[in-house]
DNA sequence: AATCCATGCAACCGCATGTTT
DNA sequence: AAAACATGCGGTTGCATGGAT
């Protein structure tokens, strides 16, 4: 990386504020003609000339010139989505955006911090942040509107029963624990969620039935239940190691038999209530990055 | 018509982390 | 190893807008 000589004072100099629709363009110009690649941030403001600092451009590109964003409100499927993962990954907006093609981490923030606190905070649920694993009675989120405990458990059935294919955390078949919004990626409506993903992906590598889908992901992601969701006496058989061991160890690339790893200490026939899976899976999670631990 | 208030969103700020010198 | 700098992230702020009074 080439040092530049941003001084402070020339910080002080830089404009502030709203961007015109003349310094979008000139951004817009200059990325169209080198790309994201074409220089550090700070050299993209003198090259376009734009009295903006580096960091300045970088964010007005990134979250609003951007060819590839998709703007507009959330689609049901999008917010529950959201919902699951953050359930999971809490405010890592980021991590969250990577698994929403088209939508920048600020839009997700922003879209978390209005509508589903609100929402949270209207109804009498527990806060998404303190989730309370061993208190089986709750149903968080119940009465918030977000999504029925029937359909979530309905959903968790789809990860934990052998019949069905174990699908990971972020396939957009997998993450409709909530509302009646089962995805049909059929309609006009549904399939306009998908903006961002390859068009040449198949209904099932959409669905999340394909490796396509945990390569799109990257290596640091995996299944993690989220805890405060799960009606945690439910039962689960383990019926097929195979699925078992998938379901585990979805941060493994390679999912093939002989890099699967077993987590914790289950075996084939053993039959676990969740709660006790979960305490299985959270025992050894050797796996996960130290952000999750 | 004027004012107040709530809301959504764009942008800034400070900090952490990574890279280069 | 330390300093300087760039980048990325999450929290926060402030402005624009629209609805209610």
């Amino acid at each position: 990386m080439m040092r530049n000589s941003t001084s402070e004072e020339e910080n002080k100099k830089m404009k502030k504020g709203l961007w015109s629709p003349e310094e979008d363009e000139k951004l817009k110009e200059y990325m169209f003609g080198n790309g994201e690649n074409g220089g550090c941030w700070s050299d993209v403001s003198k090259n376009a000339g734009l009295k903006r600092c580096g960091k300045s451009c970088r964010l007005r590109w990134i979250n609003y010139l951007r060819p590839d964003l998709k703007r507009g409100p959330f689609c049901p499927v999008e917010e529950n989505l959201i919902f699951h993962l953050h359930s999971v990954l809490g405010n890592k907006w980021s991590k969250i955006a990577a698994h929403l093609p088209g939508r920048t981490d600020n839009e997700i923030k922003n879209f978390w911090n209005s509508k589903i606190k609100k929402r949270l905070k209207n109804s009498s649920a527990p806060s998404i942040t303190s989730p309370n694993a061993s208190d089986s009675s709750s149903e968080p989120y119940k009465d918030s509107g977000i999504f029925s405990m029937q359909d979530y458990t309905n959903t968790m059935s789809m990860y934990i029963e052998p019949s069905s294919s174990m699908q990971p955390i972020a396939s957009y078949h997998s993450v409709l624990p909530f509302d009646d919004n089962r995805v049909n990626i059929n309609s006009e409506d549904q399939r306009s969620c998908f903006q961002g993903v390859p068009n040449c992906w198949t209904e099932n590598e959409m669905l999340g039935n394909n490796e396509v889908i945990g390569e799109n992901l990257g290596v640091e992601e995996q299944f993690v239940p989220p805890l405060e969701n799960m009606n945690m006496k439910s039962n689960i058989k383990i019926q097929n190691m195979e699925n078992y061991s998938l379901f585990n160890n979805f941060n493994n690339r390679n999912n093939n038999a002989e890099n699967m790893q077993t987590c914790g200490k289950c075996e084939e026939g053993d039959e676990l209530r969740l709660e006790e899976w979960v305490e299985e899976l959270m025992r050894d999670v050797s796996f996960l990055p130290s952000t999750y631990k």
